[in-house]
DNA sequence: TCTTGACGCTACAAAATATGTAGCGTATCT
DNA sequence: AGATACGCTACATATTTTGTAGCGTCAAGA
């Protein structure tokens, strides 16, 4: 039995797990989800007002999907990362700083 | 004047750089895109064929934001990384190496 | 015990986004 | 001239996401 539906992800016909990734993470509020969580646990209510505007459906089936992957977990604490999620959402920080440096080039090249 | 759209990206109120690049790679096919181009420029039409279910409007209105944005350029050779997207793309290794192992341990998780 | 509040979520119609097919105009080879 | 590849656009259909309302559970306080 292959694991869960890694198999079946949308856009992913290779089982390959690169682009599972990539399919998860390229649907709207995922990545926004991961960063939210970088430091903290949030319950679901916390992360809808964290979102601003995410509706409680897509919240619902992003934090199913990121559970089904065993990316997040949920406890009374509310949501956070596994282990391996962790490993995951270290690469936000990473994506931050990026970020960081394209915005103050993208300011230079247009002064 | 501020940086092209970088101020009113999707979701993304506050102008944080942040927030547009997760705004921006959130979009459907934006990370496969970037993906695909890891290691060589790719014409539009490879990028079709490489992306298998891409529409074509969903890949030119890609491209257009990378463009924008700065992310890709695109000559005689095709599509490719810009410098700093380069930067961005050696990311793209990251998440492969992350996504492996995440494969092997959802099936110990299984097995 | 009653009420208040937070919790995780579901329902469902409307709006936004992506798809699939067809094909246009340009350029470069033969 | 004809064939081919290029980057794209048009547009109707299909899929995804939103926004609002509200349900059922639980725990703390009056």
């Amino acid at each position: 039995m292959p694991v869960k539906n890694i198999d079946k992800a949308r856009g992913s016909t290779t089982g390959r797990p690169i682009m599972i990734l990539l399919d998860m993470l390229g649907k709207r509020w995922t990545l926004r989800i991961m960063w939210e969580l970088r430091d903290r646990p949030l319950t679901f209510r916390d992360l809808q007002k964290q979102c601003g505007d995410i509706s409680p459906t897509t919240l619902n089936s992003r934090l199913r999907e990121l559970r089904d992957f065993e990316i997040i977990s949920h406890d009374t604490g509310g949501y956070c990362y596994t282990a391996l999620g962790a490993e995951l959402g270290a690469q936000m920080t990473e994506l931050d700083n990026w970020s960081r440096k394209w915005a103050s080039q993208l300011n230079d090249s247009q002064a």
